[in-house]
DNA sequence: CTATAGTGAACGAACGTTCGTTCTTGATCC
DNA sequence: GGATCAAGAACGAACGTTCGTTCACTATAG
């Protein structure tokens, strides 16, 4: 086999990158293979020699990134590992942030396959999120349900709820860039959202 | 002047009307002049007799999305004129629910031009929502705490919240397709995120 | 020697836009 | 009130460019 293994990885990953970059910016239609090649520094036919086609290109980018998406050390699943109180609400939207800011390239890819494909991936990634949920929450919450700690809203409702709330933030923030949504910083409209899913809106 | 008025406006509905079936499953780029001709039964050339440019077309389908989205007799413009107290987030969601699936072209749209052009559509749409929302809300709000309605959160980011977690649900299922991302149907969907917002996690 | 990375010209199809032309219609004239 | 006129709707061929993909070919490492 010819051209060192490690030079022929870097080819792939500058391909890589260089359709991330343009991808996420122009969308899929609006990038030529050209255009990747020429920003990768490499030749028009040589990209397929690693991908057989544009949408497996597109493909592959979008695989890669869902195994660090859902590895079992992003924040937010270190988040959700260490929950074990209320007061870890706040953890939760923190975590929230940096995964919107660490996979700000994967949610735009995700828009781009719902916009411009068929959208399969998303179906893919969130379908059955109530039951993972569940298979990760389900002893924690009764754990804290027994202390009394918990109220009698389906917490895993409300969970979920939270963090929904929190990713479209930062989404709205980082991907759309609609800044300050709240009219206020980062931590304190994790602190406004954290209080609100813990207090509820009525008097105590 | 020619060609009879009404038959003139019938023209650039089926223009308008095709371009959006076309833009919101195929994105910009992948939809083609010729296509969106073909579908709307004019040709080619006629397409530039009403629009100057590809370009113009499509932002003069969101300018008239616009105009709908954020006229006064919206689903959510109506739930926000009708809010006074706490019992009444069920009808915002709801009425976010109806919005979703009324504007689900619109949201799509704003996908689009976050996704393939420069995206600047949602942050004029969004920037400044807090202050919208204090605008509509501060009066009842602050008659609601006069009553002792209200807990010691923000009520008007927790509003914002609210109507964001409401909105993101229905995106979810009505523009993404992952549908029953909380396990139960609409109705069950909002009175759990409504019961969520009011009463908090936290036992009473 | 062989297998593969790498190259860039070439292919046919499709792209957005322009163009000359015809057709339709409401207004203007006598 | 029928003939005349001009504005613009409607058409489809044609323009130059770019698209995704293929292919014959070279270079190089095992």
């Amino acid at each position: 086999m010819p051209a060192s293994a490690e030079s022929v990885a870097d080819t792939r990953s500058r391909i890589h990158q260089a359709a991330i970059d343009l991808f996420t910016t122009q969308g899929y239609h609006g990038t030529g293979m050209r255009e990747i090649a020429k920003t990768a520094g490499v030749s028009l036919g040589n990209l397929y020699n690693h991908h057989a086609a544009k949408e497996d290109l597109f493909a592959s980018i979008l695989d890669e990134f869902e195994a660090r998406y859902t590895a079992p050390d992003t924040p937010l699943a270190r988040a959700f590992a260490d929950f074990e109180s209320l007061d870890d609400l706040e953890a939760i939207g923190d975590a929230s942030r940096r995964m919107v800011a660490e996979f700000a390239d994967y949610i735009r890819l995700i828009y781009v396959d719902v916009v411009e494909l068929e959208g399969g991936h998303i179906r893919r990634l969130f379908g059955g999120m109530r039951r993972r949920y569940e298979e990760v929450f389900s002893e924690r919450l009764e754990t804290m349900r027994r202390r009394g700690e918990l109220g009698r809203v389906d917490p895993v409702a409300a969970l979920m709820t939270a963090t929904i709330a929190f990713f479209y933030y930062f989404n709205m923030e980082r991907v759309f860039g609609v800044r300050r949504l709240f009219g206020v910083g980062d931590a304190e409209a994790v602190a406004l959202m954290a209080r609100t899913f813990r207090e509820g809106m009525r008097p105590r």
